[in-house]
DNA sequence: CTTGATAGTTTTATAATATAAAACTACGTT
DNA sequence: AACGTAGTTTTATATTATAAAACTATCAAG
């Protein structure tokens, strides 16, 4: 595949900001992406200009700018899974107090759209735009298990499985029993394999033509997941889960193979 | 300044889509930018390689990627004034039943980072992600109204005041005239001057150093918009205003000059 | 106050790359 | 089957991105 190393030079400027990394000096972007400083003076001043990067007036560091923002919301902005859902997230977090989120696969990986605080924050993991793995998480799990065996093979062919907890699946014949038991329930579970202490239930939600393209999820301190409490919670998130599909267009009656 | 051409052409592919053109083929890509089509294929998959593109499978459109909500979303997401105005812009939509916004500058635009729907959904033009003129808009004139003459006359060189409807402000001494009734009263309002028939109450939010950096609004269709509904709703959204600010650190008594 | 070190910005020669012409593949229409 | 258009690939070379060098600015140490 072609490739523009100025333009992949300047997109691996952007990839260098997280959380945590807010803004970086330009002698530290050029020394982490090996750069002479020149070169990543002048790939930062491109970017400025475009608003992809800003520079603060005061400090000189260099952070990344709102036009990733606005550019960003225009990819999930016209989603309609997007605005279907979040009513649904909403009243299921007023009924039950706990956290839920929307999910949907980038690659090999979910990407958090929408999330709706419970009454007590007790997810730290997730945050709107951040990724998350496929084989720790329910949403993950829940995304992955429906695809087509080729499909499938496809997403994980060469796929790590990093550990997150004590808890994770490392291995791939682990993760496709697991997702052999997501088809028969029709639901996912992560118990801490993603964020200790936390336990998720994730729904898969179908499109128009039935594919799975997004999932939802409800998350909740371990202790709080109860045998009651797992028969109360699955089928209320299952319906929201149903309701947000047909809305989608699918309709599971057409269904026959 | 040092501009990096293939940076920047890569660059003006992502400025290409918008609300309405969601995705575009390769041809209407190089045509657009005038481009020669192996050099737009080039940038293209440079893009596509980083996630900041994507390719549709069955139509070989190209349409923005995720990676832009994953990196915009780090932009905004750490930014307390969202977080702490969200609880504020929830409780006044659910009192009033009305559009609640918050709105950053960005340069000298306005820019929509949250939204609230009021419970009839009756504003359009907002959407998070969206720019707004500052000239048209009761958030774009909140957000300038406050800065210092030195400031203001720098955003506005060479401002262009756009027509967004028959009864926008279209000259820069109206608009300074403007600026100065938002002093006065505290709060700005546009009055279908940014979109026909909506009316906006706009209360600009102070950081803990006292600089306006942001403003919330309430839209309503204009035939709502009574006297009595203006006394009743201004000290709610002052109030508003106040504590969210209070709660970005800023101490109003400190303010002597 | 001087000196030295480091960071950031600018200049410019040239090595390296981006560019686009040409060629190729694929598909749809006539 | 032929033609036109879209999309992708190849490759010669014109053009640009690159980085060395120089410059400016700031800060800390002596």
């Amino acid at each position: 595949m072609p490739l523009i190393q100025s333009v992949d030079r300047a997109l691996r400027i952007l990839d260098l900001f997280d959380e945590y990394t807010t803004e970086l000096k330009i002698t530290e972007i050029s020394r982490r992406l090996d750069l002479n400083k020149s070169t990543a003076h002048s790939l930062l001043k491109t970017l400025q200009q475009h608003g992809y990067i800003d520079q603060d007036h005061e400090t000189g560091k260099y952070k990344l700018g709102l036009k990733l923002f606005e550019r960003g919301n225009l990819v999930v902005g016209h989603l309609d899974v997007r605005s279907i859902a979040r009513q649904h997230l909403l009243e299921l977090s007023m009924q039950t107090g706990y956290t839920l989120h929307l999910v949907i696969l980038d690659g090999r990986e979910g990407l958090y759209i929408d999330k709706v605080e419970g009454s007590s924050a007790t997810v730290v993991y997730s945050r709107i735009g951040r990724r998350i793995p496929i084989h720790s998480s329910g949403v993950g799990k829940a995304l992955v298990a429906f695809k087509s065996p080729a499909e499938l093979r496809q997403i994980l062919e060469g796929y790590v499985y990093h550990r997150q907890t004590e808890k994770t699946i490392t291995n791939e014949q682990d993760f496709l029993k697991e997702l052999e038991r997501v088809r028969e329930r029709g639901y996912a579970i992560d118990h801490e394999e993603n964020e200790p202490g936390i336990t998720c239930i994730a729904i898969p939600i179908r499109n128009h033509m039935g594919e799975v393209t997004a999932a939802i999820s409800l998350s909740m301190p371990t202790p709080n997941m109860t045998p009651g409490a797992l028969e109360t919670l699955v089928p209320k998130i299952k319906a929201a889960g149903e309701v947000i599909s047909q809305q989608l267009g699918y309709q599971p009656a057409l269904r026959t193979y």
